[in-house]
DNA sequence: TGAAATGTTGGGGCG
DNA sequence: ACGCCCCAACATTTC
């Protein structure tokens, strides 16, 4: 085989997608064949596996892939294994010249790609990494004073003063395929989708994975939504959000294309991009960027409390109230709503989960670590950095967290976000001939209207203040801590 | 991207 | 007319 056969690998994880892709971009500009690669991995220690749900979208984002890889006649290869093994081994079996891949940001992920990288080097193969999945690197965004912004408004900031993000690169106009194309395994075999009982069956109806879907999903957001977007993004029953995280989770769209379409799309009808609610999503876009630096810079915000004190909190370890949660048979209308919308589509409405999330932590008490397992399970946008990120943020335990005082009360939040209950409603029959002014409070309404929907788990003026004189004592020992070590 | 307690103001009923 | 009370509406503070 003369060298200019030798294959270049493009090792795909979370860059699912032809358009903006970097890794692939270099590698067809090579001018050699190109292998796509995806390995399954659930052996590389440190890892959180794959949840259910992430599951069965990734499996129909590989289809898609593969789909459209085979149209430009270029063909997926797939493993399954230990990451840093099977690639080196594919490698060796391919003979391959060079292996490029994007950057993913994962602290187990960082350690194996850097030790990958240098055995490469030592192996004489070209090895690269890219950037798709970040406007910018959580490296790059440093306040005046040359740290990691600590604040979301101050990460903010420092991004723009960077400038406009990278332009979006398009998709290859050709990928030069293998003679002999080395052996995959089947997807179906990977049984990725769950059988007996098929709990996904209603993901379809409310999905498209795949690049295409992406793409679908931003023009309809564009154009339908993102007018209304920062006062309508409020109100759950209301579609005025853009479902495109678990998309952006599996990198079938990069931010960069999100971005520039954006500003492009106002300047288009006349808008200023910087303002209302354009610059309110560009917002909510750097919040998963804000995330991922977050996750970068303190690797073990998935497990553990950035503010040390938060590790001694009682938290209730019985399994009763975390049960009811997951399952949505709490008795509180408005989280039972948004964790029934959860384990039935596989996603929740960002406000309601900040609900959900709030009664699980404050008025439960349950460990927030908790809740970030299951969301981790059940999400089909579930990702390790925007996860743990929003747990500890809700939970206070973060650098920039919402105070320990500051409780959702789910009943005002139902009355002032899903006023004629028609989201509540849709996830919980039980409640269908509940008044509107009882919706959100059940127990009050006389006749009892819903008897088959449970009481509450818990009194909610007695969990807030139960919550509050909890956390408070926790200040206080955090108090003491400083003084003793001043 | 909080809620509840507490404080303040001003309109209207009423003697 | 005036003062008094009530209370809704709004503002501030406290957790």
């Amino acid at each position: 085989m003369c060298v200019s056969e030798k294959p270049v690998i493009v090792w795909f994880r979370q860059d699912l997608r032809l358009s903006d892709n970097p890794a692939l971009a270099a590698a067809v500009a090579t001018g050699a064949p190109v292998i796509p690669l995806f390995v399954l991995d659930e052996e590389t220690p440190g890892q959180w596996a794959h949840g259910g749900a992430s599951r069965w979208w990734l499996h129909e984002s590989l289809a898609a892939l593969q789909h459209s890889l085979q149209q430009q006649d270029a063909s997926l290869v797939l493993r399954h294994g230990n990451a840093a093994g099977i690639i080196r081994t594919f490698a060796a079996e391919t003979e391959a010249r060079a292996v490029f891949w994007n950057r993913c940001y994962e602290p187990y992920a960082i350690q194996r790609d850097k030790a990958l990288k240098s055995a490469f080097k030592d192996d004489g193969i070209e090895v690269e990494s890219f950037n798709a999945g970040l406007l910018f690197e959580p490296w790059e965004v440093k306040t005046k004073s040359g740290t990691p912004p600590k604040v979301y408004s101050s990460y903010w900031r420092a991004m723009r003063l960077l400038g406009d993000p990278a332009p979006e690169g398009p998709a290859p106009d050709q990928i030069l395929p293998v003679k002999v194309l080395p052996p995959s395994e089947r997807l179906e075999d990977w049984k990725l989708q769950p059988r007996n009982p098929d709990w996904a069956s209603g993901f379809s109806a409310c999905w498209h994975p795949g690049e295409d879907g992406a793409q679908a999903q931003l023009d309809w957001f564009l154009e339908n939504a993102l007018e209304d977007y920062r006062n309508g993004r409020d109100f759950p029953a209301q579609p005025l959000v853009s479902r495109l995280s678990p998309h952006l989770h599996f990198g079938e769209i990069g931010p960069r294309q999100i971005w520039h379409r954006t500003v492009a799309h106002c300047i288009q009808s006349g808008d200023e991009p910087f303002s209302g609610s354009a610059e309110h999503f560009l917002k909510e876009l750097t919040w998963r960027e804000f995330s991922t630096a977050q996750l970068f810079h303190n690797p073990d915000l998935p497990h553990a409390c950035l503010r040390p004190e938060y590790e001694h909190f009682p938290w209730d370890r019985a399994e009763k109230p975390l049960h009811a949660w997951q399952r949505g048979m709490t008795g509180i209308p408005i989280v039972d709503a948004g964790m029934r919308e959860l384990w039935q589509t596989g996603y929740m409405h960002n406000r309601v989960r900040m609900i959900c999330a709030s009664f699980l932590v404050k008025h439960l008490m349950v460990d927030w670590r908790a809740g970030e397992a299951w969301f981790w399970d059940t999400l089909v946008d579930a990702d390790l950095a925007n996860n743990a990120a929003s747990w500890q943020w809700v939970a206070g335990s973060g650098a920039d967290a919402a105070p320990y005082f500051r409780i959702f009360n789910p009943v005002l939040q139902g009355e002032k976000f899903d006023k004629a209950g028609e989201y509540t409603r849709r996830w919980v029959p039980e409640l269908s001939n509940v008044p509107n002014r009882y919706l959100h409070k059940p127990w009050d309404a006389p006749g009892n209207p819903a008897p088959d929907y449970p009481p509450p788990i818990v009194d909610l003026a007695f969990g807030r203040v139960r919550a509050l004189a909890a956390f408070k004592s926790l200040g206080d020992e955090a108090q003491a801590n400083a003084a003793k070590c001043a």
